[in-house]
DNA sequence: GCTTTTCCCGGC
DNA sequence: AAACGCCGGGAAAAGC
């Protein structure tokens, strides 16, 4: 027993690597913890290839580290405490080590309170790295922590033996982990971020799982994708050419002298080629390129559209496939975002393109299995409604209704009907409305002016401001809702989700610029509705994961509003009826006037 | 020569 | 491109 001053603390530490009453001592006496530090030295950082060479488990008194490779066969005791769900786990980025206790030893580390992501919560909208446990064991604790030790795990293999700064090293990894939780938790109530807190810390194992299971994809049908996206390239290619090389001229292989996928070089070359159309052009952009009629231009988008599918979305991507599993897994922040969405990269799944070809690549893997694949309807315009009380909103949710026609209809003051609405034979009325109201519903919640909505549009600007006008003039309720949210946004210097009290820190912009300030405003009001779907999606996957467990289903894919699970067929219909119960049920927790819906589908492939 | 930033575009 | 919010990634350009 090694005995260590630490910081006015005694604490002891002890390494177990056999059997004996040292290794039952240590069971027992972390069988008596409410709460257990806990964590892991591996060879690396892939669960599902590397392997865990130690644990430790312990309080800020004592600490226990325990010998993988010796113990073996007989580290059940231990994980069976582990497992024990009536003990929290405090752990450090606990995601990483539930995936490896979960692939290497089959237990659910769980519940867990995980102080990285507890000191992300805490600081949303102030910075976005420096979460690391020798970070904030410095901030909170003034301890110095040495974490060049952690990388000499990295070079080791399993059953190796280990040094004594190894052993201790891994020992104070866990010793201030109680003292972390209790420092943070003074400023989660303090702010009041209880709730969503606790919201955040029951998320991680559903997490961890979806990433376990991975997405399989079908190589044939997504390089056939890549292969017809090659061709077209080519085509807009030979395009491009027509109009560009008569004034840029050729190299030795007969392409243009100019590089297409270069801004730079673009945009010169496209003054000349289209002449007055494109004087005052200042980007190439696709947003200002669409506002001039050429065949150069749209053999331009064309370009860059199928030069996206082949860089992004071809053969590269398939290096993602993991050689053990044969899929795809992602690597999901639950709080990378300042809203609390889930980021997605390694590769991000959360903008594969929504053309049928690349959605339908992503299958089940077996043909006795199938992909559930169910998202929310309108769901921040439902949670605008909902926390705005506006009661014309809230009954056309109830009565199942068409928001954005019925909002056009409002506002232009002339009915709005869908042809074949009343048979066969009915032409409709002032069909053509439906989209800029709907233009209008969607932007409102982010802070779209008039200009925005007279491109978006298609509409003179003396008319979008008509219409904006028009809108706050009709819906009192948003109106109200807004700028009583937003005074007191900017007098707290913070934006809050009113469901679980999510928090962004508004601190650190120049609202005396005019320009700052409208973008601060902005975020102010299309937080609660990002935050609130973040927060109520993130509802539905515990529930999922917890009504899925010893089940033959697992979460496969998350996209903000949209859940993916994977399960047998036999059993899919089932499968289905929980997913939508859960959705559904998770955004009750938190909308009590508008109904929620969603929509969903089984399918052997991702289906939209 | 390597790393960071910019521009652009895929998603919700 | 923007007085439209939130992301990640590839290629080119810029910086060191």
């Amino acid at each position: 027993m090694s005995d260590v001053k630490q910081h006015k603390l005694m604490s002891t530490w002890k390494f177990i690597d056999k059997l004996g009453e040292d290794y039952d001592k240590a069971v027992r006496f972390l069988s008596t913890l409410l709460s257990i530090g806990v964590d892991t030295e591996t060879t690396g950082s892939e669960p599902i290839t590397d392997k865990v060479l130690l644990i430790s488990a312990g309080n800020t008194d004592t600490q226990f580290v325990f010998d993988v490779a010796k113990l073996e066969s007989n580290l059940e005791p231990l994980l069976n405490v582990l497992a024990n769900p009536q003990i929290i786990k405090i752990v450090h980025n606990a995601k990483f080590d539930y995936k490896f206790f979960r692939r290497s030893f089959g237990i659910a580390l769980e519940p867990v309170f995980d102080t990285m992501i507890a000191e992300m919560l805490l600081l949303k909208g102030r910075k976005l790295q420096g979460f690391a446990l020798d970070d904030i064991a410095d901030k909170y604790l003034g301890v110095k922590m040495d974490k060049d030790i952690r990388k000499s795990f990295l070079k080791m293999v399993y059953g190796d033996s280990f040094t004594e700064p190894q052993l201790y090293y891994s020992a104070m990894d866990v010793a201030y982990l109680h003292k972390l939780r209790e420092e943070q938790m003074r400023f989660i109530r303090k702010h009041g971020l209880e709730k969503v807190s606790v919201i955040e810390m029951a998320t991680i194992p559903a997490i961890g799982d979806m990433e376990l299971a991975g997405m399989f994809i079908d190589k044939v049908k997504w390089l056939k994708a890549e292969e017809n996206a090659k061709a077209a390239k080519l085509t807009a290619m030979e395009k491009l050419n027509e109009f560009f090389s008569p004034i840029y001229g050729k190299d030795m292989f007969g392409n243009c002298n100019i590089n297409y996928n270069s801004p730079k070089q673009l945009l010169p070359a496209i003054k000349s080629v289209v002449g007055k159309p494109a004087e005052g052009l200042s980007s190439t952009a696709e947003a200002a390129l669409k506002e001039i009629d050429h065949p150069a231009i749209k053999a331009l988008l064309a370009y860059r559209e199928k030069e996206k599918r082949i860089t992004t979305y071809g053969s590269a991507f398939l290096e993602y496939i993991n050689p053990v599993t044969g899929r795809i897994h992602s690597d999901f922040s639950q709080l990378y975002t300042d809203t609390g969405r889930f980021s997605s990269a390694n590769p991000n799944l959360q903008n594969i393109p929504r053309e049928k070809v690349y959605r339908e690549a992503f299958t089940s893997g077996d043909p006795d299995y199938r992909l559930i694949t169910v998202d929310y309807s309108g769901m921040e315009l439902r949670i605008l409604a909902d926390l705005s009380k506006e009661p014309k909103w809230i009954q056309v949710f109830i009565d199942k209704g068409d928001l954005h026609a019925i909002n056009g209809s409002i506002l232009y003051g002339v009915p709005i009907r869908k042809p074949g609405t009343n048979g066969p034979t009915d032409p409709g009325e002032n069909y053509h409305l439906r989209q800029p109201a709907k233009s209008l519903n969607f932007g409102i919640g982010y802070g779209m002016g008039p200009k925005k909505l007279a491109r978006e549009a298609n509409l003179p600007f003396d008319k979008a401001r008509e219409l904006v006008s028009a809108f706050w003039r009709n819906f009192p309720s948003i109106k109200k809702f807004f700028d009583a949210h937003v005074a007191k946004c900017m007098n707290d210097k913070c934006v809050r989700c009113p469901y679980d009290g999510r928090l962004r820190w508004l601190d650190g912009f120049d609202l005396d610029n005019p320009k700052e300030q409208a973008r601060v405003r902005n975020m102010c009001m299309n937080f609660p509705m990002q935050a609130g779907n973040a927060t109520i999606t993130k509802r539905a996957l515990t529930r999922i994961r917890e009504h899925l467990m010893g089940k033959d289903a697992q979460i496969v894919g998350t996209v903000h509003d949209e859940i993916i699970v994977r399960t047998h067929k036999d059993i899919a219909d089932e499968i289905y009826k929980i997913v939508v119960d859960d959705m559904i049920g998770a955004a009750k927790e938190f909308m009590f006037n508008v109904p929620v819906e969603v929509e969903g589908k089984i399918d052997t492939c991702w289906s939209k």
